[in-house]
DNA sequence: CTGAAAGCGCTTACAG
DNA sequence: CTGAAAGCGCTTACAG
């Protein structure tokens, strides 16, 4: 339990027979600094075990190295992935993050967006969906002055810096995956309205029948809400209806797990007599049986450019972002596995 | 953009006409302040909008308001419980989280809790398994005197405070759940052995056998390392041994989905020809078909447990927790859902 | 019950 | 290339 002080700035400048300052240009890579006297201190810097206290630095600086994370989504396998990658993105350059779910009411959502900004002082918040497109979030953030990058948002596009995927083109290549497997009858779940990407995948799919000239079945087109239970029902509507499709295109995984579920419940064979794909490629896709094949959405991926775009100084209170910055839209990928095959 | 500066403690004094220190007291709410002055502070603070400054306080007083958490661990749908649950206590008491993955070599896991301890000056560390019980990490965090608290440790018990369940009991019943049902040939997968939780449900599920007077069948037992991929081989191995069980236990819920996953692949059908059940109750349990039994284990109430043990200062370096606060076991579950039936 | 002083460990802005 | 001074916004310890 040896409790010994630990070093600080001055007793590397003491012993190193230089300023603070000096110590200071060093820690910082300041090249303004002969190398001999870097060097120097650099050595004394390890000997001395020397970490530069953060609470300090952040005080005396004008930033907080805190960047906010909200999110208001109710599938678990999204946020946990998106989490994960934001927290090793923020480590590797120095940033903390600090998550906080900004769900219920939209003035408690509002309270939550005014403490990271005002007592965390964050330098930066990311906007997970469906809270990225609150009008009032997004105002209070705009008066704040604090940069933001929103994940996959829906409204107001020129408000802030985004990064996405393509979902209307993701959901139109997976619906033609279906159909070129010889499916013509392929029903829907839609995703939660509050949340542009649901509507993106639907008018993907949409378009995929029209452009293949098949019928859109009503009956096999139900909504949901991103959740394992609300696929429950709409499975159910869609595979006790009188036109039983042959595939069934969930707008998640979540939602893709239940209507597998409810296949067996009702003994409808997946993949035999039923396919099924979902969307996310979270980890149950392939923990359930048969492996889901699903749209690869790059969470991970889009977190990690969100915390560099805050972080680098790229979009900042001073510097507008580049219009190539400002739109950054990553690469989904379709993974098959066995949840579809061609109908019998 | 409004970009008026943020109000400070001496806003607040100059204002109110009183000190910082008064301001401070009412803030910290110290009882030695009479209530017309307090008052009027408080509504001064209300006015100006005023939030105080944490990197401020965080320089100024002895304590970092953070708290650390190191995971190391395969399962994605245990971390993401835990690190929701810790997210939001830590919120609740005005804290911070900051999360790494203490993996890889040994080396580097020391690095890693260093730069906790040192550069983030965490008020206490939360180790969950199974890098609560590497020795080195430990002996790193004891020579330091930052308090930690350990979920589910398995060596060293005396060593730190700790949040667990009870393993063996809860492996236990499930297991009589089983033979209650009618089962007499029950397969086992076990968990990562670098887990102490893996062997009291080992030792659970033997001795629930044994004490019903069961036969063990070395054929129907094999090790898996809590992923879903060390789920499929060693289910791969029980269902097509000769000696084939009518249930089988697994350790998580993962590899019990990968058990469904193999079953389904060699048709053999679940629950009718081979009752699953698992353990954790995470998020796929539920997303299964059939719907998982498994036990429940406390995430988010552990989670909570180890951050009210370390913010409330029961535990820190001044005071040494009493032995009731030592060992906080927390209650289970077992969760029926529809994969046991009985055996044909 | 209240306050003046000193200091936490850094960085910014200014000199040289 | 280097340094002395001031200050970031709080709290601690001491007086009264």
């Amino acid at each position: 339990m040896s409790e010994r002080r630990r070093a600080t700035i001055q007793d590397v400048a003491d012993r190193a027979g230089v300023s603070k300052m000096t110590v200071s240009r060093v820690l910082n890579d300041d090249p303004k600094v002969s190398d001999k006297t870097r060097q120097k201190v650099q050595q004394i810097a390890n000997e001395l075990n020397y970490r530069p206290n953060v609470s300090a630095r952040r005080l005396a600086s004008s930033k907080s190295y805190f960047i906010g994370l909200l999110y208001d989504n109710p599938s678990e396998g999204y946020i946990s992935q998106f989490l994960l990658g934001a927290l090793k993105s923020c480590r590797a350059k120095g940033y903390h993050l600090v998550v906080d779910e900004a769900s219920g009411e939209s003035e408690q959502q509002l309270q939550i967006t005014r403490s990271l900004i005002e007592e965390t002082r964050v330098d930066g918040v990311i906007l997970l969906p469906p809270v990225c497109d609150q009008p009032e979030v997004i105002e209070v953030l705009k008066e704040s002055g604090v940069p933001f990058i929103r994940v996959a948002p829906d409204t107001q596009l020129d408000c802030s810096p985004y990064v996405c995927m393509d979902d209307y083109q993701a959901a139109f290549e997976m619906t033609q995956l279906l159909i070129n497997k010889g499916h013509t009858e392929i029903g829907f779940i839609i995703g939660n309205p509050n949340q542009g990407a649901s509507r993106l995948r639907y008018q993907g799919y949409m378009d995929a029948l029209r452009s293949n000239k098949l019928a859109i079945v009503p009956e096999t087109i139900e909504q949901g809400y991103f959740t394992y239970k609300s696929g429950l029902s709409a499975a159910e509507k869609i595979l006790t209806s009188s036109k039983r499709p042959t595939a069934v295109f969930a707008s998640n995984d979540d939602m893709a797990a239940a209507t597998i579920s409810v296949a067996n419940r009702l003994q409808i064979k997946v993949p035999d007599e039923l396919s099924v794909v979902g969307y996310d490629d979270t980890h149950i896709a392939q923990a359930l049986w048969p492996p889901l094949t699903t749209v690869r959405q790059p969470i991970a991926e889009m977190a990690n450019r969100a915390v560099e775009l805050l972080s680098s100084g790229q979009v900042s209170k001073e510097r507008k972002p580049k219009a190539s910055e400002y739109r950054q839209v990553l690469d989904f990928e379709l993974k098959s596995r066995d949840s579809v095959i061609s109908p019998t």
